[in-house]
DNA sequence: GTCTATATAATGATAGAC
DNA sequence: GTCTATCATTATATAGAC
């Protein structure tokens, strides 16, 4: 559920491209791609707005760069990794050095808002991994075969990735400053626990759910 | 779980004002904000840009105007509804007339996402509504009890908003051309499942979780 | 490689005619 | 109320000196 996490933080290059492009990485995830100026990377990254533009020719590939940057690494990362049994490690590791993944996390968040090629291969490439949990997980005992593995998956991911683009709104209803490591600590048991432990009494939800979908399907 | 689909739409004021508000909400909701500009709604609304400021005074102003007309009313609308069964009958609604219901929600995605005041009340108020519903279903035997009922109801909400937020990534990824009831239909199924049959197959991925929490709160 | 200076376009907002 | 015309600002991008 936390898998998101799993990637290491990318960051030696020191040279004048790479402190313009990891200006521009927070930049993007800040405030978005339009609403960040190619003034603010400039004076953030400490140089003239013109050698941003010479060093990559346009803020659109500018933006390209970063994608490339993150979210392809990120990807990357996610799909070479399909041992299903890491939650501890994975979330322990966030939990004791959050500030390394934190700017990678936002602009992966602003990524999957716009409209991104970059921000849906990163989606596609979480659904995958998870499908191979899933798969994993029921052929290890650790889970049950669900009727859907697919839009399971997807359900998860986007569960998954929802908290993150709405971390904000999730910091603020748990009385927190910022989405951080308390919020996580706090959110992470009773996520669990709603896999854990089934919310829903009976079937009749379920059940409920099914009729009207079927109904939809067949015309009602 | 689909309670923010519990709105009714709202629309028979043809003003000319009205007219530009309801193009500003369709192109905030489109785009956002800040991509969104004063040109672009008054050709959409079919005047001229002075004529939008004239109305409004400022874009800022606008955007104040929409969230009156759009998350102050949703919002109202969830505080009101405390029926917690009502699953059947508002996702049948949904399903039977989408497009009523598309603008305001696209509009509502943009609101939680971007930094809002009114997009904070919304998500506020509907932990709230999920907090009620949850307590309600608990008493009623249909839902068990839960362990942290804040955490759990921001949680859900997340989830839910976050299916609102990248539905076109959900789209995508089941094999749809756009987030539509196509979608819906397949998604609701699996997402009900799970929160009827847990997951995991016994407490030990819960069991975890808690000692990596214990250990990070309690400082290791 | 890096800067300053500037061209060019698009933005939010204003003024005044009708 | 609505428009046209325009202002002031800000944006991306270019040109050329160093």
């Amino acid at each position: 559920m936390f898998s998101i996490l799993n990637m290491r933080s990318i960051d030696e290059d020191v040279t004048t491209r790479a402190r313009i492009r990891d200006a521009a990485i927070a930049a993007f995830g800040r405030r978005g791609f339009t609403a960040s100026t190619v003034r603010d990377i400039a004076t953030d990254a400490g140089v003239s707005p013109g050698l941003v533009i010479h060093h990559f020719g346009s803020k659109a590939a500018l933006r390209t760069a970063c994608d490339a940057h993150v979210l392809n690494t990120a990807r990357a990362s996610a799909e070479s990794s399909n041992d299903p049994d890491r939650l501890r490690d994975v979330l322990t590791e966030y939990l004791a050095q959050p500030d390394d993944y934190a700017r990678e996390l936002a602009y992966i968040r602003s990524s999957v808002i716009d409209e991104s090629a970059a921000g849906d291969a990163f989606f596609d490439a979480y659904v995958r991994l998870t499908e191979q949990i899933l798969a994993e997980g029921v052929r290890a005992g650790t889970m049950r075969q669900v009727s859907d593995p697919l839009a399971t998956a997807t359900w998860m991911v986007a569960n998954s990735l929802g908290l993150l683009v709405l971390g904000r709104h999730v910091a603020r209803s748990l009385g927190h400053e910022e989405f951080g490591t308390g919020t996580i600590n706090r959110i992470a048991g009773p996520a669990v626990e709603l896999y854990t432990h089934p919310l829903y009494t009976d079937d009749s939800f379920l059940q409920a759910t099914r009729d009207v979908v079927s109904d939809a399907t067949t015309g009602r």
